[in-house]
DNA sequence: AATAAACCTAACGTTATACGTAAGGAAAAT
DNA sequence: ATTTTCCTTACGTATAACGTTAGGTTTATT
């Protein structure tokens, strides 16, 4: 059995993050001994280790929160799991959309690198969107290619 | 020649908003008539779209100021080039850092609905990261296997 | 036994981001 | 003539994830 600062040790984290956490609802309220100090078991430190490991992928706490919640409901039964399912879809359509947007960034950054290999004012253009720039008609760079 | 309000409905931003910018520093202080009030171009109009691509990137204010800031020093000069191309693929690295941990985030979110889909007890292990787990000789799903 | 270290609850404080909103007044548009 | 837009200054807001007292008990160490 751990105490809170043990436990907080082996996670590398402190001691008020594991009472906020618990706070949270994150982690269940632990064990408490006669005098009111929380023990801890192994188990509790997966757990909480789990949690470190979800926000490493950056996710916040309040939706680290909700697929506890989604866990702790029992999977059992049929129209829960369906649910579950689909709460995960959309974490991952909406982590899809995320990396999309770090890859059109990726993209944009390397067509400033470009620019910048090539040409002298380079600041002025939307990047690679300059297909469906709303400016295009305006634009110094499309005005060159036309010439 | 807009007026803020011009600006701000093209943007489709708000007034707040590009006073906010100028603020930071993000976009340059306007032309101003006699009265005070601030005159923009079309260049300022496709400045500002710019900063509102970026955000759409999900990048923070302050890394597009940092970004503009790069692009504002005189890329004249080989070595200020190769520093603002240091720069750019810094960030670009950074950005790949940040695509692949979503990526994890998402392969990881899958291995949960794969679990969801076979098995019953589903919350208990960290994932993909199951192979370098720092509990797998204590993991429930590894002395299964082992058995 | 005495002092230090760890624990408890409750609650206010902190840093950062990206503006919102109100006050008080001048200029523009209808 | 009055409604709208604009100006500056500056305080307000919301969320996130804890940090940091305060005031007091418990456990560990010397």
């Amino acid at each position: 059995m751990y105490r809170i600062g043990d436990l907080a040790g082996k996670a590398e984290v402190t001691v008020r993050t594991i009472r906020y956490y618990e706070e949270l609802g994150l982690i269940d309220a632990p064990l408490r001994e006669g005098n009111g100090q929380r023990r801890y078991t192994e188990k509790d430190l997966i757990y909480l280790m789990r949690i470190i490991q979800l926000k490493s992928y950056g996710l916040t706490l309040s939706e680290i929160a909700e697929i506890i919640e989604l866990g702790k409901t029992d999977p059992s039964g049929e129209k829960r799991r369906m649910k579950l399912l689909q709460h995960y879809r959309e974490k991952i359509s909406d982590a899809i959309t995320k990396k999309e947007k770090i890859e059109l960034y990726i993209d944009d950054l390397k067509w400033h690198i470009q620019q910048l290999e090539e040409v002298d004012n380079f600041q002025e253009c939307p990047g690679t969107a300059c297909a469906d720039c709303k400016f295009l008609v305006k634009c110094r760079f499309a005005e060159k290619e036309e010439t």
